[in-house]
RNA sequence: GCUGCUGUAGCUCAGUAGGUAGAGCACUUCCUUGGUAAGGAAGAGGUCUCGAGUUCGAAUCUCGACAGCAGCUCCA
């Protein structure tokens, strides 16, 4: 007699050992028609495990997270068995499931391209409608290295496995090296589709061979794999290169790869951040710098930029004199403070810098806004004595937050990274440094993740990653702790014994680059931006040309009190000049016609809110003027509203 | 940087067994003066990314360069 404790506290007695099947069996046919897998004393395993002992049991399906992943990993198998059908002698490496699609990376001897894959696809509906099982076999190590000796791939997945026992799974006429567990057989995959082929390297290693990546997606069923697939076309509208460009704000060209061209509706948009963060600089003690974006190629030496990055620098010669274009801000700072006297009474110095710098990033690197050669950082540098350390750590993460929070930006994770291999500085100076980011971000009870050897060659960092609309995560601010830096520039403080001392160095940068962060919040609001960055907060369109005279004044109006509003006088329809305002995210549009000009009145249209009713002038000014004020957050698009 | 794909009007895209190009939107002009997401007509606009090659003839085929896209790698 064994007991199958059951998740709600229930108990099945079985006369002798049953399968993971038999226990879905008798808690209900559904249940066992619905059944992927199960867990047995916390351990995921197949649907077909026989159990001998007293356990706890779960049973896995599609509607839970861990059962689409297997299905996911299942699915990639069946794609990897349609491959190796329709391409004989591809080798695969690597195939697993990830957060809501799978890939299989393959060395294959035909090239496959996205043209390929409705074949693949059909293929794959074969080996389903086929209904191959899957079923474990387990070998010794031995036996395993022997099978396949003639493929490198698996030779060195099994040498990376661990144990004794080294697992396959076969499906058809398909095997390959898998922990597993597995759906029980073809036809429980559910929905899928494959998406994209991609080259990906051997162990993510750039210097080992590339293999050909094939991405799909599989869900419960065909509902939930169209209501995904929709999600990605909503997410790939929200694209801040497209927006961007629509929108006037800024765009690419190939004069300049990886540098983006500005105009003048993104250049508001950039100087209302700039502004917001430098009010927000002023209120914390701040002080404004501005170093030069040219300096001698002896700075970068000392700095030790150039022993780590000289092949991302940008650099120019000029009287047999080498210089380099500032990949970053903190030499310029490091001169200044040297070139100053400061003690103990002076610290902590907060100087900011939004200063402009390039990095030759390689050519498949850059991408839209938010990784380019050249960006605007909001850069602050921060002298203090050790003891003022940790205090500074967390008035720095206080800063980011708030501005983040102000923005309502989606939180990734944090990181902290540590002490890479490629270093410079004393290991007790780093040890030094990381336990007072670590303490700080204890002290303020935030969550993170160790990143190991991840860090500046400088110091270690805290940094702060944003998620995109695509579900992608961005490295935006950071926080890097430097002891070396001072040294290397031998920078020392008056402390109160008259002694010279050695000041710690604080690199923080809230949106890391202004151009990353703007691609960013383009995808996050997906265009239409709080009032106060909106570039275009009003638009007054006339309905007849009588009502010419009266908007011009009302734009005059709004102008006086900064509000940011154009004109729109063409000779068209109301309903046209309202459909290109909204296409253009303008918030508010004033529709003025005879009435409104002889009551002296508006007639007010907010985005996603529509008509609004009449006011005067003053009292829209007073509207407006307060949701700036408060940088209000946009309301929400509605499911219909798709521009 | 690597692998694969792509490059036609301001934008989105069609086209061609190789015979020097087309649509919609936008733009200009005219008609229309219309009240909360598209009024009508006419017109203008292209060295088909660039360079070589094959050919009687190349936007179309080949090679190269440049740029872009997807992923990988990298990101002080």
């Amino acid at each position: 007699m064994i007991k199958i404790s059951l998740p709600d506290g229930s108990v099945l007695e079985f006369d002798g050992a049953v399968s993971l099947k038999d226990v879905a069996e008798r808690i209900g046919s559904g249940l066992a028609n619905a059944a992927l897998a199960g867990v047995v004393n916390g351990q995921l395993k197949d649907l077909g495990v026989v159990i001998e002992n007293d356990a706890e049991v779960s049973i896995i399906t599609p509607s839970q997270p861990e059962g689409l992943k297997l299905m996911r990993h299942s699915a990639a198998h069946i794609m990897a068995e349609a491959i190796n059908n329709l391409y004989p002698g591809t080798k695969f490496a690597y195939g697993p499931a990830l957060e809501d699609s799978f890939y299989y990376d393959v060395d294959c001897p035909e090239a496959i391209s996205t043209d390929d894959l409705p074949k693949i696809e059909k293929e794959m509906k074969q080996i389903v409608k086929n209904n191959a099982k899957f079923e474990r076999v387990e070998m010794t190590r031995e036996e395993a290295l022997k099978k396949y000796a003639s493929d490198e791939y698996k030779l060195d997945n099994i040498e990376r496995a661990k144990g004794d026992v080294i697992s396959f799974y076969t499906q058809g006429n398909f095997e390959d090296l898998c922990m597993g567990p597995h759906v029980p057989n073809a036809k429980k995959i559910g929905a899928f589709k494959l998406l994209n082929v991609a080259g990906a390297y051997w162990h993510g290693d750039a210097t080992k061979q590339q293999l050909t990546r094939i991405y799909g997606t599989c869900f419960a069923n065909k509902e939930d794999l169209a209501a995904y697939l929709n999600q990605i076309e909503e997410a790939k509208k929200r694209d801040h290169r497209l927006i961007g460009k629509a929108m006037g704000l800024y765009e690419f060209h190939s004069e300049s790869p990886g540098m983006a061209f500005w105009r003048n509706n993104g250049v508001i948009l950039r100087n209302q951040l700039i502004g917001y963060i430098r009010e927000l600089c002023d209120n914390n003690g701040y002080e404004e710098f501005f170093t030069p974006q040219i300096m001698s190629k002896e700075l970068w030496v000392t700095s030790g930029h150039w022993a780590n990055y000289a092949d991302k620098m940008y650099t120019t010669d000029k009287d047999g004199r080498e210089y380099g274009v500032k990949p970053m801000n903190c030499p310029g700072a490091l001169i200044l403070y040297k070139a100053g006297l400061y003690s103990h009474n002076d610290l902590p110095l907060r100087w900011a810098e939004f200063g402009h710098v390039h990095r030759y990033e390689g050519s498949g690197e850059i991408h839209g806004l938010v990784r380019v050669r050249g960006f605007t950082q909001d850069d602050a540098h921060v002298f203090c004595t050790p003891e003022q350390l940790r205090g500074e750590i967390k008035e720095c993460i206080k800063f980011i937050f708030e501005v983040y929070t102000t923005l309502g930006m989606n939180f990734d994770h944090i990181e902290l990274s540590t002490r890479p291999e490629k270093s410079i500085g004393s290991a007790e100076m780093w040890q030094q440094a990381e336990t007072a980011l670590e303490n700080a971000l204890k002290e303020l009870e935030i969550d993170y993740v160790l990143n190991p050897g991840d860090g500046a060659f400088y110091g270690p960092k805290i940094d702060f990653h944003l998620k995109d609309a695509i579900g992608r995560s961005w490295q935006m601010g950071t926080i890097q702790v430097d002891f070396a830096l001072p040294e290397s520039f031998d920078l020392h403080y008056i402390d109160d014994k008259s002694e010279r001392k050695r000041p710690v160095m604080i690199h923080r940068a809230v949106s890391g680059s202004l151009e990353r962060f703007i691609g960013v919040l383009t995808e996050h609001y997906a265009g239409d931006f709080p009032l106060w960055l909106a570039p275009e907060q009003v638009r007054v369109l006339t309905v007849t040309d009588a009502a010419n005279e009266y908007a011009e004044k009302v734009v005059k109006e709004l102008k006086k009190y900064k509000i940011r509003a154009k004109l729109d006088k063409r000779n068209s329809k109301i309903g046209a000049k309202i459909r290109d305002g909204e296409l253009a995210k303008v918030p508010y549009q004033l529709i003025i016609g005879a009435k409104e000009a002889e009551n002296a009145q508006v007639s007010v249209r907010r985005r996603f809110k529509g008509d609004l009713g009449t006011m005067n002038v003053g009292e829209l000014a007073e509207l407006l003027l307060s949701e700036i004020e408060s940088k209000e957050l946009p309301p929400v698009a509605d499911a219909k509203t798709d521009n």
